[in-house]
This record gives structure tokens, C-alpha cells and sequence, in this order.
RNA sequence: UGGGGUAUAGCCAAGCGGUAAGGCAGCGGGUUUUGAUCCCGCCAUUCGUUGGUUCAAAUCCAGCUACCCCAGCCA
């Protein structure tokens, strides 16, 4: 089948277009450019898939850089692991991974290039003053004591910054652009701070560090970025980021585009909000299950394919959006339903022995994909004592109920039919086992008088079953949009329930992280957490189920 | 009258002066040894609102309203 892939088609996409046409470039580089103070989450998916996506489609190149301009919030440890999330969701960034702090030499030169012009100056105001002079937003700012120190001066005292000579916040060097403007940030923005601090990248040769504004333009350009792409709330940063770029005698013009960032329902997508939930051990860490990071989703048993699809779902644009979990959800069974293997497992068990079975044990063939006979069978043991699923039977039920019924008939998947006939209680009246009768004659077909049966359950031969743990998570807050509330009060209590049952010998050692269908229960991975003695499977996501959505 | 942005279905989102794509969710029905999948059908006479221009407006113009962002030596 000619499948005509479906271009995604954005407002970025349009300028890109134009670009291209009017010869404004005749090439596409962009960039991913995180800070390496956190561990990535699907928001930053989101302008992965953008830059990288873009990239690919218009055989451009998309690079890896590192904005690590402040060292006293960033690590080595967030570098490797948001590395390794770019592979992971299958991108390959241009050439070596780059590094803000690469630039620091250059950047030095365009702030003296800046101070020679006159158009910076070292200002040894108090971080109070500076802000108290800064005006507001309806105010015009007023004009510090030191912006009309002489270029000379400024450099010499931007030397001695860069020496060491002065202590943290005793001086910075800011851009002299307008204090009276109706953009905060072109009122006189620092663009450099002494910081006595340990710099993953480049140790301690430098004691000053250029700020977000100067750095991230400026890296652009050195890398001939054509299109720099970020969220929303740099768009006033945006003439900050021309200023410098018209005021320094760099070649390239790169522009910068703004999109809107991802927000999700259910959960937060901020970095405070991420560090919150485990250093206040809400969660078991970076890569908890229950997480919105790259990490957690990966351990949770999502695929790239799934979350690069959720991208270009979701779209870009410049609108405010939260976009529903059901969205992440069908994503992640499109792909699973299409891909993973089909298994059986029993999460709340109860005993169901079968008077009529004779011998020890037989082995059935199961298919691994009822609709894909290339994905090849498996062996299943059957055998007179089995487990299902609580759930699956009923003393008695209206006809609604599909499942095992006393008196009545159901197929084992896979198997045979059988019919309950009578079951053991506990002092609770909990049924603590079913008996039940198999004909011999269904498997692999219909009843031959031509009796009608309706329900399928699953099952696991007890003998051969092996214990596991399931872990069942939900959301993680109960409230739509936690970021408005305390996160504390906004926490799902039941956000992760962990149980025990279990599941058919063939696929203990399954590798970790490798999504299986567990047949009328939902997508499992088996966990890092497993042992020799319990594998332990997160559920990735639940079937869709129409019948519980009936409330029964 | 500080500035910068954004308004299309429950959610996401196409549209770019010629009469409202698509996906998710939902609702009906069919197939089914997974209450899954798959298949078929339904789901905006109207685009924040009020006016204007035009033969024709979600698209152009004006006013209004709502929401988001900006006063770090964070990014």
C-alpha cells in the first residue's frame, strides 16, 4: 500500500517554507537547548520532535547544546541522562554535542566588542537597587549611577570581573539599551555575573558567566542556527535576542519563533514542581513510573514510536493548551495493540479446579498476536487446577455479564470451554475455589451441538504459574491542573496500587522495558525491579474497556 | 491607553476571501476465542463578542471581552 505520510504542517513549518522559497536560507539548522538541571519530561518531547522532526523532514540538521551558563544548578549527571533521552526517542544530533560553555571565549570578546561600543557597562549598584530603579510595568526605570563610565573604564573593570577582583553580587555588566522601555527586559539587562563557582565543563577558569539573554543568541549565530525555536514566554526575550545580535559584528541572523509549551492534565510539567515530587520522595525518583519524564514514561513502558506520535497529535501552535491524558493513552495502545506480544496473566486470583481433567499437564498452542500469524505461538501448560481472575466469576449474573457464572459456560482463552458447578466458600463467604467441568471437544472450536458461548476469560495453569507483582498506576493528582494548587493536597493517594498474582511461564524472563499485551488486562512491561524470585510488570496502560465504563 | 501574545466542538487542531479537514473523547451498529482490535455510521448552519467592508468573511477592518507571559545577577 502507497502510504502518502502525512507531513505534519505548522505555523513554523510555514515560515520554514517561505524561507526556503524567497532564498532567505537555503538550508534549515535548529537546535535542542536544554539546560542540564533536570531530567527531560514529555513537554520537552514536544520541542524535540519539533527540532529534530523539522530537521529531518527538510534535510537540515539539528543539534544537541547545552545552555549551561549557570553552574551552580546544573550537573554532569543531567547531561548523560538527557543525552541518552534523545536517543532514546531516536534522534541523532548533528556533529559532537555542543555546550554554551564552548562559547565562553567568543562570548567575552562580543561583551568587550559591546563595552567598546558603549553599549555596556559594569554597574556596582546593590541587586536591590537595580531592581528598585528597574521601574514597573507601568513605570519608566531610572538610569544608573555607572552608565556613563567610559568604555576604558568599563573594560578595565570588566577585566578585573573577569580576574576575579570583585565578589559575587558586588558588580555585573549589563547592556545599556533603554531603561525607559516598555520591554523589562531591554531595561539595561545583565548580561554578566561574577559566580566563584565550579563549572562541569570548563572547571574553574572562569569566576563570571554570561546570562541566559547574551548566551543563547549569540550560540545560535557561532552555530548557524536558521531557525531558533523556544515556548512562549521568550517572546519579549526576543528583542533582546535581535539587540545583541544586530549590536555585535556577527555574520549570521539567526530568528527566533515561539511556540506554545505542552501542558497535561493531571500532572505538572515544570522542573520545580518535578524536583518537588522526589525530593519530597512523593514519588521513587527521576524515572518513577508515575512521572511525566522522559525517564518515567520510558520505565512505565511507553515506546519512541508512541511518544513521537503523541507530538505530532498534539500539534504546535501558539495557543494555550492542556491537552487530555487520553491522548498519551490511545497513542501508546496503537502501538502495543499493533506490536506487542499477547500473553496471560491473572492479577486477583481465584482457584478454579477441573473435576473432569485427566491426566498432568497438556501443552496448548497460543498464538502471540491474534491477527498476526507471523509474530508465531507459544506453549501454554493447561492442567486441572487453574487460576482466573476474581472478577471473572459470578454466582449469579443478568445476561449482561459475559464471564463464568455458576451453572454456566465460558471459554478458557486458548483453551476449552468449561462450566462452573459448584464453588467453596471461607467463614467471609469469599469463594475460595470453582469447580467446574471441561468438554474436551473445544478446543480450537465451537461446541459441535452447536451450543452458544458467549464469554472468553483468561487464565494460568496454577502448577506451572509464576508468581509476579504487578504495579497498576493511575494518575498522578486528582485535580486537572495541579499547578495552580498546593502539590501536596493535589496528590492522587492511589496514583500506584501493587499486587500479586500471576503469569504464564513463557514470558518470566522477558526483557525489561519490552511492552506485552496481558490479554484482557492491559500493556505490561516487566520492571528493573524484578528479581530472580518475583518479576515485577508495570502496567503501561489498561485496555479500553467499554464494559467497566458501563458501571456494569 | 505599560508592553508582548492567544481566542475554531469536551480536548488537541486544520483553515490563509468562495460557504467548517483530521485526531482524541463520546454515542449508535456489525465482526470477534481479548467486553480488546477491526469495520460502518453519528457528533460545529457556525469560528470569543459587537459592528463594518464585500456578491461572498472563521479568514479583511474597527471596537469590546476573556485568558496567558514580562519588573532574577534563573533559563
Amino acid at each position: 500500500m502507497a502510504e502518502v505520510e502525512s507531513r505534519p504542517t505548522n505555523f513554523i513549518r510555514q515560515i520554514i517554507d517561505k524561507d526556503l522559497e524567497t532564498g532567505l536560507h537555503s538550508s534549515v539548522h535548529t537546535r535542542f537547548p536544554p539546560e542540564p538541571n533536570g531530567y527531560l519530561h514529555i513537554g520537552h518531547a514536544k520541542s524535540i520532535c519539533l527540532n529534530f522532526g523539522i530537521a529531518q523532514d527538510y534535510q537540515g540538521t539539528c543539534n544537541l547544546r547545552f545552555d549551561d551558563t549557570n553552574p551552580e544548578k546544573e550537573d554532569i549527571d543531567y547531561v548523560n541522562a538527557i543525552k541518552e533521552d534523545v536517543s532514546w526517542l531516536g534522534y541523532q544530533w548533528d556533529g559532537e554535542v555542543r555546550y554554551s560553555s564552548n562559547y565562553f571565549d567568543q562570548l567575552f570578546g562580543y561583551a568587550k566588542e559591546l563595552i567598546n561600543k558603549g553599549l555596556a557597562y559594569v554597574d556596582f549598584s546593590t541587586q536591590e537597587a537595580m531592581r528598585e530603579m528597574r521601574g514597573s510595568l507601568t513605570e519608566p526605570g531610572q538610569l544608573s549611577p555607572y552608565r556613563d563610565s567610559s568604555p576604558e573604564e568599563n573594560l578595565a573593570l570588566f577585566e578585573k570581573m573577569a580576574a576575579g577582583d570583585f565578589k559575587e553580587g558586588e558588580c555585573c555588566l549589563r547592556a545599556k539599551i533603554d531603561m525607559a522601555s516598555p520591554f523589562m527586559c531591554m531595561r539595561d539587562p545583565v548580561i554578566y555575573r561574577v559566580r566563584f563557582a565550579h563549572h562541569h565543563q570548563t572547571g574553574d577558569k572562569w569566576c563570571i558567566y554570561p546570562m541566559y539573554d547574551f548566551t543563547h543568541c549569540i550560540s545560535d549565530a557561532i552555530e548557524n542556527i536558521s531557525h531558533s525555536l523556544c515556548t512562549l514566554e521568550f517572546q519579549d526575550n526576543r528583542r533582546l535576542y535581535d539587540w545583541v545580535i544586530d549590536n555585535i559584528s556577527v555574520e549570521a541572523t539567526p530568528k527566533q519563533y515561539e511556540f506554545s509549551r505542552l501542558n497535561l492534565e493531571y500532572t505538572v510539567l515544570s522542573k520545580r514542581k518535578l524536583i518537588q515530587l522526589v525530593e519530597e520522595k512523593h514519588v521513587s525518583g527521576w524515572d518513577d513510573p508515575r512521572m511525566p519524564t522522559i525517564a518515567g514514561i520510558r520505565r512505565r513502558g511507553y515506546t519512541p514510536t508512541s511518544v513521537r506520535e503523541f507530538c505530532s497529535r498534539i500539534g504546535v501552535t501558539k495557543q494555550d493548551n492542556v491537552v487530555e491524558m487520553g491522548v498519551l493513552e490511545s497513542c501508546i495502545r496503537d502501538d502495543l495493540n499493533e506490536n506487542a506480544p499477547r500473553a496471560m496473566a491473572v492479577l486477583e486470583p481465584v482457584k478454579l479446579i477441573i473435576e473432569n481433567f485427566e491426566g498432568d499437564v497438556e501443552w496448548l498452542d497460543a498464538p502471540n498476536h491474534p491477527s498476526k500469524e507471523e509474530m508465531g505461538t507459544r506453549k501454554i501448560p493447561f492442567s486441572k487446577e487453574v487460576w482466573i481472575e476474581k472478577d471473572d466469576f459470578r454466582e449469579e449474573a443478568n445476561k449482561k455479564y459475559k464471564r463464568l457464572v455458576l451453572g454456566k459456560e465460558v471459554r478458557l482463552r486458548n483453551a476449552y470451554v468449561i462450566k462452573a458447578e459448584r464453588i467453596e466458600k471461607d467463614e467471609n463467604g469469599e469463594v475460595t475455589t470453582i469447580y467446574c467441568t471441561y468438554d474436551p471437544d473445544t478446543l480450537g472450536k465451537a461446541p459441535a451441538d452447536g451450543r452458544k458461548v458467549k464469554g472468553v476469560i483468561h487464565w494460568v495453569a496454577a502448577k506451572q504459574a509464576v508468581p509476579a507483582e504487578f504495579r497498576l498506576y493511575d494518575r498522578l493528582f486528582n485535580v486537572e491542573n495541579p499547578n495552580k494548587v498546593e502539590l501536596a493536597e493535589a496528590l492522587n493517594p492511589n496514583s500506584l496500587t501493587v499486587i500479586q498474582g500471576f503469569v504464564e511461564p513463557s514470558i518470566k524472563d522477558v526483557e525489561i522495558g519490552v511492552g506485552m499485551q496481558f490479554e484482557r488486562t492491559g500493556y505490561f512491561c516487566r520492571d528493573k525491579d524484578s528479581s530472580e524470585a518475583l518479576p515485577v510488570y508495570n502496567r503501561t496502560v489498561a485496555l479500553r474497556d467499554t464494559w467497566a465504563k458501563m458501571g456494569e
